[in-house]
DNA sequence: CGCTTTTGACCGGCGC
DNA sequence: GCGCCGGTCAAAAGCG
């Protein structure tokens, strides 16, 4: 994948590859439903995956990765199309089989390419080029802040999740609103843009569909919710986390771009295809990143990944700079 | 009415 | 410096 090691992190790094034939596609009704972990389980998990725990506890301080790239994609006459093409290339070629996990800060457990390529990127420095504002919380205003010392533009750790599914937008149980949306490159398909409608809480996601494999959705979060899940959003979060079927939801958020249709209460049907961790062990490149982290979240960190390992194997992370 | 989505303008980084 | 580009803003429209 990372044939040009000069490249920033792409998409397409993420080692994309699955099955489609071999997979059958579960419901599922939210991100901890597919995940099929209970609410303390996926409160480690949320930690590893640099999302926010169901429970409050202290905010901006466990990210497990920090500094990340910004998924660039080529200016260059606009080559590459981040994801949709990567997705293309990597799952065609795919040499990474579906079942490896990168462990940021370690060494790996997938000896894949894509621990490379989170090397030769981060090396590479080039931060994210289309970056807007990061993980400010100031919403209002224009980006025109610095940065503290030398530090540069960082994001928050993002995760990006590929998945399978006839809707764009997937229930995980935060509430969001969109604020904005634009083209892909050569893609029919566009992506969306959310933010956490919780005050306080900056995340970010972004939504777009794959354009070589429609079917597939990509998701990419960032930055980590500093609040317990809503329990607003139609039955509670206790109905979207705590268990049994997912009978209610009402209306689907809606297939915008999708044509087909499908079973509107399914949603959330989907498997993962993937999952990418993109945040990354900074602790070496910048020096005065702000929060440290204490050995005791480092195990916290590690357990987590040995959780995710155990349960899903089909993971794949990858951690960039 | 309060919220969300829509949508074009705008911003800042980067390559040329 | 200019223009492209990904990302964001914000006014207006939409919706329950």
């Amino acid at each position: 994948m990372s044939d040009n090691p000069g490249d920033p992190f792409y998409y397409h790094d993420l080692g994309y590859r699955y099955n489609h034939s071999s997979y059958d596609a579960p419901q599922f009704t939210s991100f901890a439903d597919f995940l099929q972990v209970s609410n303390h389980d996926y409160n480690s998990l949320a930690r590893a995956f640099g999302l926010s725990p169901l429970s409050s506890t202290t905010p901006e301080l466990f990210s497990p990765f920090e500094n990340i790239s910004h998924v660039k994609q080529e200016t260059a006459g606009g080559g590459n199309e981040g994801f949709n093409n990567s997705i293309g290339e990597d799952g065609g070629n795919g040499h990474n089989n579906s079942n490896q996990v990168n462990i940021p800060g370690n060494s790996s457990i997938s000896s894949s390419s894509g621990e490379g390529v989170a090397e030769e990127e981060s090396s590479k420095g080039k931060k994210e080029a289309a970056q807007g504002e990061d993980g400010g919380e100031s919403s209002s205003k224009k980006q025109n802040k610095l940065k503290k010392q030398g530090e540069k533009k960082q994001r928050e750790p993002r995760v990006a999740f590929m998945t399978k599914s006839e809707v764009d937008h997937l229930e995980d149980g935060y509430r969001w609103r969109k604020y904005g949306q634009k083209a892909v490159k050569n893609s029919p398909y566009p992506r969306s843009y959310y933010r956490c409608t919780t005050q306080k809480c900056a995340v970010k996601k972004r939504v777009e569909r794959s354009f070589q494999d429609p079917t597939i959705v990509i998701t990419t979060y960032e930055g980590q919710h500093n609040h317990p899940i809503p329990a607003t959003l139609r039955g509670n979060a206790a109905g979207i986390f705590g268990h049994h079927h997912h009978s209610m939801m009402l209306a689907p958020p809606q297939p915008s771009i999708v044509p087909r249709s499908f079973p509107p209460p399914e949603f959330m049907s989907s498997y993962i295809m993937n999952i990418n961790q993109v945040g990354v062990s900074a602790t070496t490149s910048t020096p005065d990143y702000p929060q440290g982290r204490s050995s005791a979240q480092q195990q916290q960190f590690h357990d987590d990944y040995g959780l995710l390992q155990d349960m899903l194997p089909s993971v794949l992370f990858k951690q960039e700079e």
